[in-house]
DNA sequence: GTCTTATAATTGTATATACAATGCTAGACA
DNA sequence: TGTCTAGCATTGTATATACAATTATAAGAC
């Protein structure tokens, strides 16, 4: 990357609409300044405007049309599938007796997959939870978590007994967005020991990415046996 | 004109690339073709394979590295887990190729566990679907499907080669409710067969059960083999 | 007044070119 | 043998330019 200090150019555009978005100095279905015209207020190349506005429509921010101008899009509809619930109060609320057991805490280098997951570069000190989460004695989640250490520099002198990782996280930060992967699998051996799983149980995985701000703050693979724990969702449209 | 004939020349990279990436042609991890590559195969700027190759990036297939080269990322069939999303819609926006297999449309007499799930009583006549969605010829969603009959008197009458039971639901009734379940189970012998799964392979079962105004109207278990499938939703409250 | 047509504005795509940044590798050197 | 360095391949960004496609608008024809 460029270090700290610069960043490119089409970035700098996209932050600029971005936060006017933001901030409603752009509202809703209110059109935007032209190519033309961000090319002169920024001095860069029709081309990295397009760039810029190309991939804002991507994010769904924007919304072009040919002929006509760019505009910025209506707030997407969104409903909490998979709100982010607290395993502990989770457990808690059925008059069951939470625990968790701390494997491992510690400062790691990002390895590929943790480096694309987390948007760090590969070799990036970051850190690194393993959590088993018990109800009554029995473990229904291993926690897999992995946190961007130069955005919460203190994560490693938690006392995570006292307070989940995710409880934590969420005094510090407010959280702005979140992405959940779903997925079935066969886990394997270590991951299977720690959950007190039977060989060929399936395990739920759950890949979930935490942000604030723009900032992607952390990521956490949990694990459930199959056999233990399921998600649940309902949704009404208050029609 | 450029109507429905002629594609931008970026898409046809982006197409061949993913193409290749869902035929195993590029395997997971394997390394694709150079931008330099890539412009001489396709004879067109290195801007244009530029293009092609970022947005796949964003979309999550490949994965690059500056002064190594372009990878295949981890594939595999993703749908956002809020909104009730159509399969077929979302194979053809993956460019592939959607088809069904009806196994069984009857009329059935409720046993205990659907008579519970969907509120009839037992023993009640409910209409019963079951659905192969294949992606390409391969199975990616078995779909156990239980109608009211006092509801949906059609159902039976209908052509799901040509209109999926989602679909045709969804054009009778606005959906004012919707409850998920999904856990991972070791499938039983019928359902592995039908998608065609290898034993021990797990499964993702969603159960999906669906409300108009107070009335619930169908009740679906939809089986995804764990190694072909998974749910994936970002919710983002872009403020 | 209404329809048609030309024109301008704006976005969409494509190219050739340039230089910067990154990471690997082979060879120089101690 | 081990370490450093220079060079090369590859991706990342930026630009100027060109033409195509789409839409709105204004001018003109009737």
């Amino acid at each position: 990357m460029k270090g700290s200090g610069v960043q490119p150019r089409y970035r700098a555009v996209k932050e600029f609409i971005s936060d006017k978005i933001r901030s409603r100095d752009y509202p809703e279905g209110a059109r935007i300044p032209t190519e033309q015209q961000l090319t002169e207020m920024f001095a860069v190349s029709r081309m990295t405007v397009n760039r810029a506005l190309r991939e804002l429509v991507a994010e769904g921010l924007l919304l072009r049309r040919q002929g006509v101008g760019t505009f910025v899009s209506s707030v997407r509809a969104e409903s909490p599938l998979l709100e982010i619930r607290n395993i502990a109060d989770e457990i808690r609320d059925r008059h069951h007796v939470y625990s968790n057991r701390l494997e491992c805490l510690e400062s790691a280098r990002a390895d590929e997959r943790i480096a694309a997951r987390l948007g760090v570069a590969i070799g990036a000190e970051v850190w690194h939870s393993l959590l088993v989460h018990l109800e009554n004695g029995i473990p229904v989640q291993l926690e897999d978590r992995y946190v961007r250490r130069d955005i919460v520099a203190d994560y490693g002198a938690q006392d995570f007994s006292r307070q989940t990782p995710n409880q934590y996280l969420s005094t510090l930060f407010p959280l702005s967005e979140l992405e959940h992967i779903v997925e079935a699998i066969l886990p394997e051996e270590r991951i299977r020991r720690l959950l007190d799983m039977d060989r060929h149980d399936p395990c739920l995985l759950v890949t979930r990415r935490t942000w604030s701000g723009q900032q992607l703050v952390s990521c956490a693979y949990l694990y459930h046996p199959g056999s233990r724990y399921r998600l649940c969702s309902r949704i009404g449209t208050t029609d």
